[in-house]
DNA sequence: CACGTTGTTCTTCC
DNA sequence: TGGAAGAACAACGT
């Protein structure tokens, strides 16, 4: 689930309320999802010193520790990371990792699934080039995407979804996005024509801020979108078409066969 | 209880 | 050769 617009209400959610706080103690309790060094030197960086600054680069959340280090956050499938209040209940569920601020307040990673991953790096661009991560696509530019239409083959979804190509397009918005150019996921980026291809220039911003803008909340969405209607035996909500259900690029994915046909 | 789910990595292939 | 496609994998709710 968590793509680009939801890491990105992450990041704002944990740069609001996770740092300049001393942090008094961390503990990870499940080692298995931090790679790179051992869960407990990942404790003992963290604790004594505060969160100063806060980036995203696709699905990656980053935090930077003290005037070094970045602490990476991936969120896999089902995480997120929870902000509690000092006299905030109990640690909520599947926390794999709870840091504990000088006030009693508290900062939980959980992460249902554990696809997520607890990392380090000493900047940004490390964590990019160890994972080899094409630029964010927030960051693309026009020409960005031109260029990538232009060295890329294969299906239009798949390239979206490729993190080596762009970084922060999953499933969910890759269909969203694709319905908004009325492009058919399945088509070849080899068949597309310019317009078809101004479309995706221009929709691919517009879809991912406007999540932003809505909390990556889909109960949020312009009623005209494609995913809350995703899962359902639905109606296309532009055209009334049936929705069509099927599978590109190895993904559920759904379109709307009548403004999205196939070329 | 097999299936569906997602992002990533590994393998295969052209 | 390198990029693309496909398979495998992780864990868990249904």
């Amino acid at each position: 689930m968590p793509e680009l617009p939801d890491v990105a209400v992450f990041e704002r959610r944990i740069a609001k309320g996770a740092l300049d706080r001393r942090i008094t103690d961390v503990d990870v309790s499940d080692a298995g999802m931090v790679t790179g060094l051992p869960a407990s030197r990942l404790e003992s960086t963290l604790e004594g010193q505060r969160f100063t600054d806060t980036h995203r680069h696709g699905k990656w959340c980053l935090v930077q520790v003290g005037d070094e280090d970045w602490l990476g956050l991936h969120f896999g499938m089902t995480g997120l990371p929870d902000l509690l209040a000092a006299d905030d209940e109990p640690v909520p569920e599947h926390t794999r990792m709870l840091v504990t601020f000088d006030d009693g307040g508290r900062l939980a990673y959980r992460c249902q699934r554990r696809f997520g991953e607890l990392t380090f790096v000493d900047e940004p661009d490390d964590l990019v080039s160890d994972r080899d991560l094409g630029p964010d696509a927030l960051r693309l530019g026009d020409d960005g995407f031109a260029d990538l239409l232009d060295a890329r083959r294969g299906a239009v979804k798949s390239l979206m979804m490729n993190q080596s190509a762009m970084a922060g397009v999953g499933n969910i918005y890759a269909d969203e996005v694709l319905f908004n150019a009325r492009v058919h996921p399945g088509t070849a980026i080899s068949d597309l024509d310019e317009r078809e291809r101004r479309r995706l220039r221009n929709q691919l911003p517009r879809v991912l801020e406007m999540a932003i803008d809505r909390q990556a909340d889909p109960t949020r969405f312009p009623r005209t979108w494609l995913t809350p209607h995703r899962g359902e035996d639905d109606e296309c909500p532009r055209c009334g078409a049936p929705l069509q259900h099927g599978t590109v690029a190895q993904r559920s994915t759904w379109w709307c066969p009548q403004d999205q046909p196939e070329s």
